[in-house]
RNA sequence: GUGGGCGUAGCUCAGCUGGUAGAGCUCCUGGUUGUGGUCCAGGCGGUCGCGGGUUCGAGUCCCGUCGCUCACCCCA
C-alpha cells in the first residue's frame, strides 16, 4: 500500500461528489457578493516573498514558519499565497485602481497554502473565500462587510454561528496601548507562560489568546486596547455597531479578539461555529488602512474578510448533492467492447444528433451487454434508453418501461424533447 | 515541531488467547439467443502500510519507520 501514490499530506482531493456541494458553495457566495456590487478578482497563486513578508508581520507564525517560499530558476524568492488580501492590495496599486471609483469592492475564492499540521478543517492547501473593499474608510464599509458574510454563511446553513467584533485602533493608539501592555506583562512576568514571554516584545497581544493559567490571571487585569481608542477611533467603532445594529445582526464585543496577521487597524471580526471541531473559525477579517503603504503605495484604507470553504462545509449541514442529469441514454445490441458495427456507428451519430439538440446524453462507453447498458442507464437516472441495432432504434421510457420503434434519430431526439417538456 | 488513536480487497469492516486471509457493498458476467432499478449464482479484486525481530510458523507478539487522523500551537 505504501505504494500507491497519494495526495501530499495536508493536500486532498476534491471528488465529484465534492465538488458539487464547492459549486453550490460558490454559486450562493457569488450571488450574495455580485449583488453588493463586488466583481470577482483573481490574482496568481505565488507572488514575490515580500509582499507576504512585509505585510503579514514578521513576529506570526505565518511569515515566521509556514511559508511555502522557493527561489525561481531565475533566482527570484517566491511564496505560495498563505492569504489573498495583500495580493489583492498589490494588484490595485499595480493597475492603478485608486482612479476608478471608491471603493473597489472585489471577491476571490482560490487556494491558499500553509505549512501547517493538518488536522480537521485546517489543511495545506486549503481554500479561501474572499472580499475586499478598498478606498474607503467609512464605516458603513466594515458593516456591509461583515454583514455580506455573515449572510452568506447563513444561506450556506452554517450551524451555530457566532460573530465576535472588536477595534484594534490606528496605528499610534495602538502603539500608546502596546506599550502600556507591555509594561503590564512585564509587571507581571514571572507569572506569565514562557511563550508569552517571548513575545512580549514581538506581539503582546497574543497574551489574551494564552491559556496558561498564570498568564490568565495577570490578563484579567490587563488593560484593554478597546478602552484605550483615539477618539476617532472609538466613534468609527460606535458607528460600525450602531450599523450592524440597524442591520440586526446580532454580535458580541470581544475585547481580547486578535488576528492573527498584522496589518489589521480598526475594526476586526471573527466568525465561528460551534459545529466544527478545535479550528472553530469560519472566516474573519477586519479593516487593513496601512496595507497599502506598508506595499510602497498611497494610503488606502481597506476592509475584507476571508473564509474557509472547507470549514464552511464542515459546518453546513447536509445538503443532498442534485444529481446530474441525463434525458437520453443510447444502447447498442450486440455490443462487442471495439469491433464498432453499423449499429455502434449509427448510435454514436444518434448521440451526437442528440446532443447538438440540447439534449444531455450519455451513451455507453464500456462495452457492456444490453442488460448491463439498461442497468447502467438506470443508475444514471436517464429518462429514456434509445437502443439501437442493425434493424432499426427502439426507445424505451425508463419510467413506464413503455418501449416503441422509432423509425430515424430525429424521431427519438423530437420524442425526448417532447417528453422533457411534458 | 509535540502528544493520543488508527493503518486487512475500490468502500465499510470481521479475523478469539499466533497456524500461511473473510464478509457486506460496489463493479462485471450469467440465470431463454436483445432489456434496467428486486432476487439467485459466479467472477474481478488483498505481498494484511513498510522494514526488521521473536517463533517450526505472525494479519495476530516486540522494535523501528512511514502514512492517516484528532488535539496542542495557530488560524480559513
Amino acid at each position: 500500500m505504501s505504494e500507491r501514490p497519494q495526495a501530499p499530506r495536508g493536500t486532498f482531493d476534491v471528488l465529484p461528489d465534492q465538488a458539487a456541494l464547492r459549486l453550490a458553495v460558490e454559486r450562493c457566495a457569488r450571488g450574495a457578493l455580485e449583488a453588493a456590487g463586488y466583481q470577482r478578482i483573481e490574482t496568481p497563486v505565488f507572488e514575490d516573498t515580500d509582499v507576504f513578508r512585509r505585510t503579514v508581520g514578521e513576529s506570526t507564525d505565518i511569515v515566521q514558519k509556514e511559508m511555502y517560499t522557493f527561489e525561481d530558476a531565475g533566482g527570484r524568492s517566491l511564496t505560495l499565497r498563505p492569504e489573498v488580501t495583500a495580493p489583492i492590495v498589490r494588484a490595485y496599486i499595480e493597475h492603478g485602481m485608486h482612479k476608478l471609483p471608491q471603493p473597489v469592492k472585489l471577491w476571490y475564492l482560490g487556494p491558499c497554502f500553509r505549512y501547517e499540521r493538518a488536522q480537521a478543517g485546517r489543511y495545506r492547501q486549503f481554500w479561501q473565500l474572499g472580499a475586499e473593499a478598498l478606498g474607503s474608510d467609512d464605516p458603513a464599509v466594515d458593516a456591509e462587510s461583515i454583514l455580506l458574510l455573515a449572510t452568506i454563511l447563513d444561506e450556506l446553513g452554517v450551524r451555530g454561528t457566532r460573530l465576535r467584533i472588536a477595534s484594534l485602533g490606528a496605528p499610534a493608539s495602538r502603539a500608546r496601548y502596546r506599550e502600556l501592555l507591555q509594561g503590564h506583562l512585564r509587571a507581571h512576568e514571572d507569572r506569565l507562560a514562557a511563550e508569552v514571554r517571548a513575545r512580549i516584545d514581538l506581539n503582546p497581544l497574543r497574551a489574551f489568546d494564552s491559556d496558561h493559567p498564570g498568564t490568565r490571571e495577570v490578563m484579567a487585569s490587563a488593560p484593554l486596547l478597546l478602552d484605550h481608542l483615539d477618539a476617532a477611533d472609538a466613534e468609527h467603532f460606535a458607528q460600525v455597531r450602531e450599523l450592524l445594529d440597524a442591520a440586526e445582526l446580532p454580535y458580541e464585543i470581544d475585547p481580547t479578539l486578535v488576528r492573527g496577521l498584522d496589518y489589521y487597524t480598526r475594526t476586526v471580526f471573527e466568525l465561528t461555529s460551534d459545529a466544527l471541531g478545535a479550528q472553530s473559525g469560519v472566516g474573519g477579517g477586519g479593516r487593513y488602512d496601512g496595507l497599502a503603504e506598508q506595499l510602497g503605495g498611497a494610503h488606502v484604507p481597506g476592509m475584507g474578510w476571508a473564509a474557509g470553504i472547507e470549514r464552511i462545509l464542515l459546518a453546513a449541514e447536509e445538503r443532498p448533492v442534485p444529481a446530474p442529469i441525463c434525458d437520453l441514454y443510447v444502447a447498442v445490441t450486440g455490443n462487442v467492447p471495439g469491433a464498432g458495427g453499423p449499429a455502434a456507428v449509427a448510435a454514436f451519430a444518434l448521440a451526437a444528433e442528440a446532443r447538438r439538440a440540447g439534449v444531455p446524453t450519455q451513451i455507453e462507453l464500456a462495452g457492456r451487454s444490453l442488460k448491463g447498458q439498461l442497468k447502467q442507464a438506470a443508475r444514471l437516472g436517464a429518462r429514456y434508453v434509445a437502443i439501437v441495432a442493425d434493424e432499426g432504434i427502439e426507445l424505451k421510457d425508463m419510467q413506464s418501461a413503455q418501449q416503441e420503434s422509432v423509425d430515424s434519430a430525429g424521431a427519438v431526439v423530437a420524442h425526448v424533447l417532447r417528453g422533457r417538456h411534458a
